[in-house]
DNA sequence: GTAGGGTTAG
């Protein structure tokens, strides 16, 4: 259209700018940003809300805020795009902060502000914020229609009110999959397993189909209630309709099968499977973990490796921890030293769980060992890691280990972080050791001035 | 004639 001579107005702006948000389109999107300041649109309240959105959308929050701080005329979509950025970026206090300011503003608020705002209480888990919405959606005379009603439902569920949620639903005029999914992951989390396939019934008389979705909290809930039965119905269901490829679905199916023992059904859902994610991994190998098999998880944690995925650290945990359980501490430590050659991390869990591990069985020497790694590894091991390390040690009731540990951390001067400081005195409580508590306050003392 | 919305799992 610009190159036949023909200029994009305020009109057609929006609509490219929505259209680079929904692909993601950074680049584009802050050239047409760049257009429009040249074409002298770039004021319009309409042009002004879709970079606020478009800006969110990309994960670009400060120069959303930007260009909504520079607005002159705002809105009610104005005060949405930008409630929207911030609960698109994971900023869910800020979220709710601009809504009250929205409100004190004098803007009448939309389905679409409440729907934030619902959205925000559920994450924070924050009733009064929740309910709130609800009796702004209702004083304001807003229609509940499906999206802002389902929204209702997850805040109430989420905050465990499962009859607020009840009765959102009973009144609800339409209801579509999503709604029935919410009451149904919502009774399954809340354990009310009866109810999750009563629902499941009611949802498939209304001639409406499970999803990968539905099928989750089916197979989940069919885990919490020993269901075989159902869980193999479901499998089945998955299976005819296509939806066993979803990696929720199957991880699902992994941990069904793995429940009552079926290692190799759970297996089998695993190689079915043409994509592979680390997740599917992580599931599959800390399910032989947790079995005992330590082999087969090693044996897989390879084969990741050789298909050219790296393992996050959560699969290099469950192996490790599965070698202590057997008592096989030497591979255990092999296979931590192969760890520390790829380029995933050791996170808190691998170092407490190796060392709570060695310092249970008396290990000492490795302990110590281990200990010195730590230093030599981690450029800076954070107060956190001791934290883990020390109690760690204090579960293994390891008194040799901790005073080693203590010396160290002496030395290193992280007597100054009040959680290491806290989880000392917290051990030598636990220890019980009559004399070594006194010194050990004697160097808090000394640190503290 | 242009802008904004809800669900699962790790």
């Amino acid at each position: 259209m610009l190159q036949a001579g023909v200029p994009a107005d305020n009109f057609v702006v929006p609509t490219v700018l929505k259209a680079c948000a929904g692909l993601g389109l950074f680049s584009a999107g802050r050239a047409v940003h760049g257009y429009a300041w040249k074409a002298g649109i770039a004021e319009c309240v309409y042009v002004m809300s879709s970079l606020v959105d478009f800006y969110g959308k990309c994960g670009k929050l400060e120069d959303a805020r930007g260009v909504f701080d520079a607005m002159l005329e705002r809105t009610v979509v104005s005060w949405n795009s930008m409630l929207m950025a911030y609960m698109h970026n994971g900023r869910i206090d800020e979220a709710v902060e601009l809504f009250y300011e929205m409100r004190v503003e004098g803007v009448l608020p939309t389905r679409v502000s409440v729907v934030s705002l619902l959205s925000a209480s559920a994450e924070l888990e924050a009733v009064d914020g929740g309910k709130q919405g609800h009796a702004v959606a209702i004083s304001s005379g807003l229609e509940i229609d499906v999206i802002l009603g389902s929204s209702m439902i997850n805040f109430y569920f989420k905050v465990g009110l499962v009859e607020a949620a009840e009765a959102v639903f009973e009144q609800m005029e339409e209801r579509d999959i999503v709604t029935w999914n919410l009451m149904i992951a919502g009774y399954c989390q809340n354990g009310q397993i009866d109810k999750v396939f009563d629902t499941c019934r009611r949802m498939l008389e209304t001639n409406l189909k499970f999803d990968c979705v539905t099928l989750a909290s089916i197979i989940m809930a069919c885990v919490k209630s020993c269901s075989m039965m159902v869980g193999t119905a479901a499998h089945g269901y998955a299976v005819r309709n296509d939806l066993h490829s979803d990696r929720t679905v199957a991880c699902g199916l992994i941990d069904l099968y793995a429940s009552t023992g079926r290692i190799e059904h759970a297996r089998q859902v695993f190689n079915a499977m043409s994509q592979r994610d680390p997740v599917l991994w992580k599931v599959m190998i800390s399910t032989y973990a947790d079995h005992g098999m330590s082999s087969e998880a090693l044996k897989l944690l390879d084969q990741m490796q050789l298909e050219g995925m790296s393992p996050t650290a959560a699969c290099w945990d469950s192996v490790i921890s599965s070698f202590i359980e057997n008592g096989l501490f030497e591979d255990a430590l092999d296979i931590f030293n192969q760890m520390l050659l790829t380029k995933t991390r050791p996170n808190l869990r691998t170092w407490s769980l190796l060392i709570s591990g060695l310092a249970q069985n008396s290990m000492h020497k490795q302990v110590a060992n281990l200990y010195f790694k730590m230093q030599e590894v981690e450029s800076a091991p954070s107060p956190t890691i001791y934290s883990a390390v020390i109690l760690a040690v204090k579960t293994a009731a390891s008194v040799h280990c901790g005073k080693a540990i203590r010396a160290c951390i002496v030395k290193k001067g992280l007597l100054l972080s009040k959680s290491v400081r806290q989880s000392l005195l917290n051990m030598y409580s636990s220890f019980d050791d009559g004399g070594t508590s006194d010194s050990l306050l004697r160097s808090l003392a000394e640190c503290s001035k």
